[in-house]
DNA sequence: AAGTTTAATCTAACAATGTTAGAAAATATA
DNA sequence: TATATTTTCTAACATTGTTAGATTAAACTT
């Protein structure tokens, strides 16, 4: 029955195919000209195929989305065996979070595009992990956890938003080092506490 | 001449009508499903007339983005008045933008959807404005002006997105009263000012 | 006031989109 | 080799943005 497994293997890679089809398209030209028939074009397939594999387009654009979840997870995953201590694997996060969206603005953009809300599995556990941390430097004060927390989430997607989505400051002529930038806000932000 | 005037008069009329539809639109089945026909439905013409007002939609949601700035700006005028000292005004027009937002979901997701970047004059405007407080607060140090004003915007931004657009925490079943925790969070920041 | 010009609006189409039904081709099974 | 099943495609549909050209309404001229 090996034919069998060969062929769930050749249908999967259709569907991850189809996948990165639609995330290429984006990065080169956006969202809003990823179409059916252009993945198709893509993936050297007819229009239907896609719905063989995805109810409609936003079903496909749902999976997307926790295709970007699970790429930040093993981010986080990882940095959590190089990181002993909570403040520094926080850090380390963070700076993993600013990569992910420099790397996959795309990505980016879908998830965190204030238009679709999207609470999904994915992301809650990626929240439980981060919660550890912060109940660790709260010294389990429930309050504290939840205002650390939800500072700090409000900080990075702030951060980022405005520093590498929509770059909208600087004003004038000047230019900063957004990076350099955003590393020292979370220090900040970090010794802040406690 | 006056009925000419009465002619110019009934043409902004019929803009404002248009921009306003797809506004109200947009509020109720959020920004995917307006259409141009739709808008035309709903202020008694037919689909060509929009093209009288705009030169295509996307020209037709840039100007609606205009209208959102106009809207902000208003209130960041007004709570100038108000105000004596910069710390107040910042304060209160951090709170002017919490409102905007929740009174205009809509608009506020396209005036700051990661997708579509829009760097405009109206914005402009807005920092400059804001600009001026942080001069204030950080005595003419140049340096301190663009890190104070860079993190206010990033703090506003990120709060907003999470705490009411998003709706990404509270985790688990808790629930957070987001506007209190919005105005402690620029309090502390205000504070932490200086 | 009638005829003519100009402006305002509509009808009817176009191409591009998501999506589906049913035919055709390829593959597997007997 | 014949049949059943799976995979893929063709051809259509309704809905989108958009435009050209016809039609109607208004304004102007004499």
């Amino acid at each position: 029955m090996t034919h069998i497994e060969r062929k769930q293997r050749e249908k999967e890679e259709i569907r991850q195919n189809i996948i990165n089809a639609a995330i290429k398209i984006a990065a080169n030209e956006g969202w809003h000209s990823v179409t059916i028939r252009k993945i198709a074009d893509m993936i050297e397939y007819t229009p239907p195929i896609v719905y063989e594999y995805f109810e409609n387009k936003d079903d496909l654009m749902k999976e997307i989305v926790y295709v970007g979840f699970d790429i930040l997870n093993v981010g986080f995953e990882s940095a959590r065996k190089n990181e002993i201590n909570s403040k520094e694997f926080l850090k380390a996060i963070s700076l993993r979070q600013w990569n992910f969206a420099k790397e996959n603005r795309e990505l980016f953009q879908l998830m965190f595009s204030l238009e679709r809300v999207v609470p999904n599995e994915k992301m809650k556990r990626q929240f439980e992990l981060i919660e550890k941390c912060f109940h660790e430097l709260a010294k389990n004060d429930e309050e504290l956890v939840m205002e650390y927390m939800t500072n700090w989430v409000c900080l990075i997607q702030g951060a980022i938003s405005v520093l590498l989505m929509l770059k909208l400051p600087p004003p004038k002529d000047r230019t900063i080092d957004e990076e350099a930038f955003f590393i020292k806000m979370i220090e900040r932000f970090l010794n802040s506490i406690e």
